[in-house]
DNA sequence: AATACAACTTGCAATTTGCAAGTATAAATT
DNA sequence: AATTTATACTTGCAAATTGCAAGTTGTATT
């Protein structure tokens, strides 16, 4: 039995979720798609952050190893792949909503309106079911049919 | 004027924090110092991920300039340094034990109690006292003086 | 049939990481 | 006073990861 080189990384809840999300990338790919309505490769590579290809590449698919996206090729155009975010992926939007409005109280320079951080403080689940609505909308969009 | 190689890091919320723990070590150098009573360089070494100690001073040094940890020589032992969570560390706690909660619905081998996740969502407000009042105590007990 | 999209993959240089060993300062021990 | 121990780093180097540019594949569009 010798020294183990790779850890558990899983037990610990911090550990667990420093394996999923505690990457610079996959922080940002998750607000693209929870916040931001993105869906597609081309979008996320579109976002300001300048992500490269393969980098992209290697991050959606351990998102969707994770359980956090689910890959599916565009109802509307088989050319095309959608990235859905899951249930598990949606669940994580309290903690981020968490951070930005950590964010928006130390960064002095940032874009968030004022009411932001008041109005999930003063609502969260609200808040949440507004984001959850927004998410919604899109991912009904392209499979062409609305939710409940 | 040539194309600038590095992002402006600031002005969305998301980014700006994942600039600051959008880190696999940082995010588990603050765990260690917000819920673990963690202070010393040797201590957080101690932590089982297994840290490098050339990561660990970048990453001391970084969430230092950062603002999240005030390093300062033990006053019990000159030899020895401490690293004290800042305000601004403190509040990304309801952040991060929302993570926590989210880690323990999905990790199948999660070390949490079951008891965690609904104490937290029922009394928010508390836990997070609870957690403050956990680091004012190792904090003024290494400083010689109890906080109010 | 030819062109254009969209989503990757590949190759390679440059940066970052992980591991082992070394250094510096203060405290405790002999 | 000299030696050992404790604590917090720094340094060197091989290995892994990243970033950039270019190439490949499958599907529309013209």
């Amino acid at each position: 039995m010798t020294k183990p080189r790779s850890i558990d990384w899983n037990g610990c809840p911090t550990r667990y979720a420093a394996g999923i999300f505690g990457d610079k990338w996959c922080f940002l790919l998750l607000r693209d798609v929870l916040l931001h309505g993105k869906r597609t490769y081309s979008e996320f590579l579109g976002s300001p952050e300048g992500i490269s290809t393969n980098i992209l590449a290697d991050r959606l698919s351990r998102l969707e190893a994770a359980g956090m996206l689910d890959r599916q090729t565009d109802p509307r155009k088989a050319s095309r792949v959608c990235y859905f975010p899951t249930r598990k992926a949606r669940d994580i939007l309290p903690a981020l909503i968490g951070v930005m409005v950590w964010s928006t109280k130390y960064d002095a320079r940032t874009e968030a309106p004022e009411s932001f951080a008041a109005s999930f403080q003063s609502d969260p689940v609200g808040t949440i079911e507004w984001y959850e609505a927004e998410i919604d909308r899109v991912d009904g969009e392209i499979r062409g049919f609305a939710r409940g």
